[in-house]
Parts: structure tokens; sequence; C-alpha cells
DNA sequence: GTCTATACAACGATAGAC
DNA sequence: GTCTATCGTTGTATAGAC
């Protein structure tokens, strides 16, 4: 609510005090994790105070709530989006997604991942608000790959279970993406991103040779 | 190598302080993660004192790797070998090791998933050490699920990628609990077991009538 | 190998001036 | 809203008697 008003009133200026906090919190519990990141660390990097974080945020666990929903903004300009930039067939783009791990995997030498994922795991026995907004978080990600199925449907069998593969891609690209930080290697992640395509490729197969007429169009 | 000793030297009786101490931390870096769970927690709920602990293990990392190399030793008793016997048929029984994990799923109202998956997340980029050892778990796990994929091979096509497919496996199965533990529901893994047996299907499909004519059959 | 006592740094969080 | 100073606790790890 204020949050909104903010961004209106600061349309191209320095970023506030508060949006440097939760920036540098989201980095630093993204490659660190959130217990293995202190409050001190926190303040340090971003350059903030105390007295300016516990103003905003009562306590560590309402900082993680503000990184979270700081990262359902970002899924759209910074998930979604660049990917469908990156490809212009509907399948091309929904594996245009999967890629952009790959790229961040890249990028960090295998450092970061998916952040959702980490703090999945380690914050949601523990911490059942932060854990809603997780489940926001994929929620969001699968709405999102869910359009591009649909987008792609004319490839698949008019009978594709379109949430069953969505929840297919999140499931293998999380786990995928887990292995690959592991191993510090592609491998285990292209190799689960070509398993993907095999099924896409029978899936389309089936879509085009089973049927009666239905996609005959052109 | 003290340890093989210990374990012949104490046929069944009770468990030595080391083996308390590493199956205690074990069940609280299990539920609470690694950073989370703290020393002092450990030797309350182990019995034992801090002097013993320190005396086996110098660092809390020396305790993570014997909890890992633990794992290691677990994977076939408590993993593999309930699997094999719930299921008689080779594809049923690749799909048992999954439907392990749904059981403890189950058990544990979502706390517990899979131990390898949490820690890896956690400690790979801090712990290099350790990190090495978790490769060496999902290697273990690849290689037992790769031999259930040979010998399931008759109902796949020939030139089938094994190694590929076990990839996936575990890929999918990773990102499948920690979708179930975060929405604290069955469905994300059901539905992504339920893509992978499709994906099995479609190969068993493929296996039986490609060979010659194509998908013209019936 | 096991126990008690404790060192010392880092933790999350607070108080109060400005 | 920002700053400094600090509280009380918990963290990992040690020392040394037995």
């Amino acid at each position: 609510m204020v949050h909104y008003i903010e961004m209106i009133d600061q349309p191209s200026t320095e970023p506030s005090t508060r949006d440097r906090i939760v920036t540098t919190a989201r980095e630093l519990f993204f490659d660190q994790g959130y217990n293995a990141t202190g409050i001190s660390e926190i303040l340090k990097k971003s350059g903030a105070h105390s007295g300016s974080l516990y103003h905003y945020f009562p306590t560590k666990e309402d900082l993680l709530m503000a990184v979270l929903q700081q990262y359902k903004e970002l899924l759209q300009p910074m998930v979604i989006g660049p990917a469908r930039e990156r490809a212009s067939q509907p399948i091309d783009r929904i594996f245009a997604v999967l890629h952009g791990y790959r790229l961040l995997l890249e990028a960090t030498d295998f450092r970061l991942g998916c952040p959702i994922g980490n703090l999945a795991l380690e914050v949601s026995n523990s911490h059942p608000a932060p854990r809603a907004l997780i489940c926001e978080n994929f929620d969001g990600w699968m709405d999102q790959v869910r359009t591009l199925i649909e987008e792609a449907s004319g490839s698949l069998p008019p009978d594709t279970d379109i949430d069953r593969l969505a929840v297919l891609l999140l499931s293998t690209m999380e786990g995928a993406v887990m292995l690959a930080r592991t191993y510090r290697s592609f491998e285990p992640f292209d190799q689960s991103v070509l398993a993907l395509r095999e099924h896409f490729e029978q899936l389309s197969l089936l879509g085009t040779t089973w049927s009666k007429p239905k996609n005959l169009e052109k």
C-alpha cells in the first residue's frame, strides 16, 4: 500500500532505503540462504543501519516476506518476458523459460539457481507465513507456463492435461537446477531438459498423427 | 576405518556414543536443516556432551560429512530394498522408489522429503567437502535406478538413453518432493509422477510398435 | 572417551537521541 | 526515518579434570 505510493512518487530517482534493504537481502538470501545470512551482513552491504531495517521490518521473517513479494513482482520482467523474447515458436518459448535458469547457472558459475526453490526447502517447515508466499511464487510460475503451453496446444494432443504438464516442467526444472548446482555441471540439467523435450516431441507426434481431422488447420 | 571395527565389535548392543551423535544430527538436519540446527540441540537430544562430540568431530562440518556418509549406507536398506519388495514388475519397481518418498511425506505430514536434496541446496555453495559427498549420494541413487531401468528395458525402445532417464527421474522426484512439501499437498507430487508414468507408457508404446512400421499399428 | 565449565564471536533485536 | 550504542541469547568451539 505505502509500497505502491513510493513507486509512483519516485519514478526514476535512486532507490529508497527500504528498497535497498530488500534488494540486498534478496541477493544475500539467494546466494547464502536465509539462515546463513545475518542481519549485520545485510546492513553492511546495503549501507543501511539497524534502526532503519527494524523500522521497516520488525523481524527477520518480515524481511524475508518482503523479499518473496519482490520475487513475485520480478517473475514477469525477469523470467517470463525475456524468455518470450528469446524464442518465437510456442514450444520453444516454454523451453526458453527453462533455458533462462541455465543462463543464470552459467553466469554465476553454478552458485545461483532458483531462489524460490532454495527458500522452499529451507524455510517451509519453520516459517508458515513465508511458506504461503513461496506457494504464490510457484503458482505464478505455473500460471505463466500454463499460458505458454496453451499457446503451444496446436502441437499437442487435444486431451493433453496442461496443468499436469506445467507441474512436470516446474518439478523437473527445480530438480535439474538442484543437481546442476550440486555437481557444478550442466549435464544433469541438460539431460533433464532433453528428456522433457523428447516427451514434448512424443506428444507432438501423438497430436499430429493420432486424432482425426482435429488439428489439420494451417 | 575405526568405524568398521566398531560395527563388527558391537554386533547388537546399544549404539555407540558416536553413532548416537551422528544419527541425532541426521534427524535434526533432516527436519530443520543444517544451519538452523545448533550443536547444543544435538547434544541435548542425543544425550551426549560437547567433549564427546568434539572428540569425534572437530567441526560441525565434519559431523555433517559423517551424516552424509551414513545416508550413503542407508540408501540400499532404507530406500531401494523396500521399494524392490513393494513391487514385482520392473517398471513398477522404478516407481516404487518414487512412491517411497510419498510414503515419507505422508508419514511426516510433509515435513520430511529427500534429505540429500535439502542439504544440496543449503550447503553446496558454502561447504565444498560435504558437497562432494552429496554428489556421491546422488550418484548412488542414480546407479540403483539405472539398474532398475535396465531390468525394465524389455518394455523400452532399444535406443533408450538409460542415463538420461535416470537423471530425469531424480530431477523430477526432487522437484516434486520440494513442491509437495511447500504446498503441503500430494497433488504436485502425484501429478509429476503421473506425467512420468505417461512418459514411460509412451516409451513402452514405441518399444513394442516401433522397430518396423512406425506407429501405424492397430 | 566422557564430563563440566567457559571462552568469545555472532546472532536477532531494542533504546533513545536526533 | 536515520543513527549509535548496546542488550541478552545463542552460536561454535575449547580447556582441562577425571
